[in-house]
DNA sequence: CGATATTTTGAGTATACACTCCATTTTGGA
DNA sequence: TCCAAAATGGAGTGTATACTCAAAATATCG
């Protein structure tokens, strides 16, 4: 028999109170309890539908990072402007998950699984980023997109940090200006 | 009647402990139990010369925090150059420091004491990256050298935030192609 | 050496946390 | 309407954590 409809709902209820917490409280702050109680959910029933707390924060952090990238679709045809637009688009309108994502991100540590999760997105994104200039610029080769790729989504991600910490930092101007220079 | 020595030294070995402790098993890992088993320091001992976890971590950031900038003294003589490899090097040489200030940095939410701490620090250094580009291109409005400082720092500070998460990414290499592109 | 301030010890406490258990309720298909 | 599966409530458990305390040890200096 399958699941019913009301474990659905409150598993998303769940993953949505866990999300709000962590951008709101940080990751110390999100205690199950301080997730049940905003999910409105007793203890018992987080178990039945998350075997640990760490699931539901890696649950959290995989949303996080699919948002980060456009539409899969048009993947090889992308221009390098649509994927820095959809980059900005991300941090702005989806704060919370941004938040979220450099916030695992940076307390993981390195060799742990969280930390090489990131890593194979981070290189997946690189290669998309890569690719879309060598579309703009057919001369370079793999190496040289591939440097300059990663010195883009550097400065977008230390972009993003520095508006982790002060939100009044205009972070689309700044962006744009970075990615003027690749 | 003044400190003993004894105190100091052991402050100083409490002190280190948790650096290496933040740098090798995380904010999760540095429990106040293993700095005093790493420091060969017993809890009292601790208690009496810190209040709390909390301000011994701070102090580790405040010394990390300072570690960043190059001597203080040429303030008002230092190449954009001179700023990049004086960051650079503090990222290389001291990677442990270099780890605790990114950490630190990312587990603080917005409007806490810590995060504050680290904005002022962060506009600190951008006026001198911004001063040492209006030394080099005269031309440059305030304006414009803040907006190109905080674009080089914030790829400077993204790009070892790449290195956190994976210490085979040749940072100095990436970092010096950012350098340029200002 | 003696007096006093400082440091150290380590067992002990309070607490907050992740997680369990199971009786009870709810769901949805037959 | 009936029933098995799924979901829920909530008190309870074990454990790890930050932190305390009073007695003992040690350092400093006249």
């Amino acid at each position: 028999m399958a699941r019913y409809q009301t474990g659905i709902r409150t598993e998303a209820r769940i993953v949505d109170a866990t999300r709000q917490l962590l951008s709101k409280v940080g990751l110390e702050g999100t205690t199950v309890q301080a997730i049940c109680a905003r999910a409105d959910v007793s203890a018992g029933s987080f178990y039945n539908l998350f075997s640990s707390k760490e699931q539901v924060l890696i649950q959290v952090a995989r949303e996080a990072i699919q948002a980060v990238g456009p539409d899969p679709g048009e993947i090889a045809t992308e221009t390098l402007d649509e994927l820095v637009d959809a980059y900005i688009s991300f941090v702005v309108d989806e704060s919370a998950l941004a938040r979220v994502y450099l916030h695992v991100a940076a307390s993981a540590n390195t060799d742990s699984s969280v930390s090489r999760r990131y890593l194979r997105h981070h290189v997946q994104r690189m290669e998309r980023f890569s690719d879309a200039m060598r579309r703009r610029d057919p001369h370079l080769t793999v190496e040289e997109a591939t440097v300059e790729a990663e010195v883009l989504l550097g400065a977008l991600d230390g972009l993003a940090f520095r508006w982790l910490l002060d939100e009044s930092f205009e972070f689309a101007k700044h962006a744009r200006i970075a990615a003027e220079r690749y």
